[in-house]
RNA sequence: GGCGCGUUGGUCAAGUGGUUAAGACUCCGCCCUCUCACGGCGGCUUCAGGGGUUCGAAUCCCCUACGCGUCACCA
């Protein structure tokens, strides 16, 4: 047995990526990485009733988006497959067995108490459980041996001990004690041969050699059937982790688990939006764990190195869709121009393409201003069509326009413009900006109706210069001399 | 309901008996400026409540409240 720090990433195959999950995963490879250990996926698929097409390689190219490399899995393989656990029911079969062998596990045969059971407790009265499952304890071997004999369906339950107590520890809660005769003798095995969670996870873990457990807190409290089972077999646990759910914020100020309802929730919807990847994972990082420092921005390779399990936190976390915007446009800033440009391309749609070199040049003006790709329409719908506005747009207190005022300037600009013989942004500014001064009229004052006309809002990206040569010089006379027309 | 876990500003959070209780996001104001954005500067807002222990508590103990989880042949 070596002390290699080995994690695992073990969801069941759903076919979505829900960011809490990202996020146990996440810390999962950070830690084994920041340890020189491995990092192993495990697909969990024994609800066959849940189980999504496809939804093995959705998981894995999901993490392969959010750049979280394991080490072992089922398409990578390893020493300890197969990875997933529908393959793996000999194994769990053989150790269920063994547990009835030594005397802490045994069949169960009544059919009908798990449904019985389930009606009480929606019933409200959530205390007996004992009285059903425990029915078949204590059957004799002749009546099992005529049970199996017949063919009778059954159950493998798991004997937890009828008093005392199990206490375990765990890295984020510390230790945490629970009485035993709060558990109950759960089912291991099922009627169809899968194992249960709760039995496939600890064989699997031992199995797989895994040294950390990382998981929600969902767990905690099955956690000491996981430690009993340990036992039974003279296994050393593993360290336990259990991290706080990720919680979302309700119109009424109130909080829940993060869902649907408070918005995208899943890694590639979130991509979808037009968040980076590697913005996601930075903050999503920070949504529970904190390098007690002052850093925020942390590429893939600088997680690895910090991170550490001191810094995780015990309480929940909202997730904040503005701060996710703020990474994410912290992310833009520090990209390439070119690079920028070529990834934001596909959400400028139609205007992007029409721009053809142009769009380039547009991009620049676009990566400060927005903090997802799908911002971009909005930004630049105006230039594929000069959208209706009102003339009210025209006045402007502080640079003291007013419609009337904007009906002289537009003339002017229109002389001036037509005189531009260089359509770049310098062959403009160079004639532009001596005729303004020229004019004697103020440069805020002479600017503002020029990108009303231009763009029919009173805000946009970037300034007139750049608006006139990107909507080239046929185009911005025309607009100008609609917007001439509109006032009078 | 039983059991378990949690609670520092609107949000993420540092803080482990003595601090003016960091920093970031949001919001607001100012500067820069042909709009917006970027950048710079500044501001608002916090230790859930109540008891202890202590010379001294966000930090230790107890109680209360609130929130969350769990009590499946789901994970």
């Amino acid at each position: 047995m070596t002390n290699r720090v080995r994690t695992r990433f073990a969801p069941s195959p759903t076919g979505y990526m829900h960011i809490g999950n990202l996020r146990t995963a996440l810390y999962g490879y950070l830690f084994a990485k920041a340890n020189k250990g491995d990092f192993l996926l495990r697909i969990e698929d024994t609800d066959q009733k849940r189980y999504v097409d496809d939804a093995v390689e959705f998981i894995q190219n999901t993490l392969k988006a959010a750049n979280i490399i394991p080490n072992e899995g089922p398409d990578i393989g390893g020493d300890c497959g197969p990875y997933i656990q529908s393959q793996r029911m000999d194994i769990y079969k053989k150790y269920a067995e063994e547990l009835i062998e030594s005397g802490h596990a045994y069949r169960c045969f009544c059919n009908d108490c798990s449904e019985e059971q389930h009606s009480m407790q929606e019933a409200g009265d959530a205390k007996s459980f004992g009285g059903y499952n425990r029915a078949c304890r204590d059957l004799d071997q002749s009546v099992i041996d005529q049970y199996l004999a017949e063919g009778r369906p059954y159950v493998i339950r798991q004997k937890m001990p009828l008093d005392g107590e199990v206490t375990f520890h765990d890295v984020v809660h510390g230790n945490i004690t629970i009485a035993c005769d709060t558990l109950e003798d759960q089912v291991i095995l099922k009627r169809d041969g899968m194992p249960t969670y709760n039995f496939a996870n600890v064989i699997d873990d031992h199995l797989m050699n895994i040294s950390h457990v990382f998981r929600g807190t969902e767990f905690i409290t099955s956690t000491p059937k996981h430690v009993l089972l340990y036992q039974y077999f003279g296994w050393e646990p593993p360290v336990f982790i259990h991290l706080p759910p990720v919680m979302g914020k309700n119109p009424d100020g109130s909080i829940s688990k993060l869902s649907k309802r408070h918005g995208a929730t899943g890694f590639s919807q979130l991509v979808d939006m037009g968040f980076l990847p590697e913005a996601i994972t930075n903050y999503v990082a920070l949504l529970g764990w904190s390098p007690k420092s002052e850093q925020e921005l942390f590429s893939m390779e600088d997680l690895m190195n910090k991170f550490s399990l001191d810094g995780l936190s015990k309480s929940p976390a909202v997730f904040d869709y503005n701060k996710l915007d703020w990474f994410n446009s912290e992310y833009f800033k520090a990209m390439d121009a070119a690079e920028f440009a070529r990834e934001s391309k596909a959400f400028g749609g139609i205007i992007a393409e029409t721009l053809g070199e142009k769009w380039e040049y547009l991009a620049l003006l676009l990566q400060t201003r927005i903090h997802r790709f799908n911002e971009i329409p909005d930004q630049i719908g105006f230039f594929k069509e000069l959208p209706s506005y009102d003339i009210d747009l025209y006045n402007n207190k502080r640079n003291k326009v007013t419609p009337e005022k904007a009906a002289e300037i537009i003339p002017l600009a229109i002389d001036i413009i037509n005189k531009i013989e260089k359509w770049t942004p310098e062959g403009i500014d160079d004639i532009l900006q001596p005729a303004i001064a020229d004019s004697g009229i103020k440069m805020g004052t002479f600017m503002w109706p020029i990108r009303i006309a231009l763009s029919g809002q009173k805000v946009t990206p970037g300034g007139v210069t750049e608006l006139l040569y990107l909507l080239g010089k046929d185009e911005s006379i025309h607009r100008l001399n609609c917007g001439l027309d509109k006032i009078k």
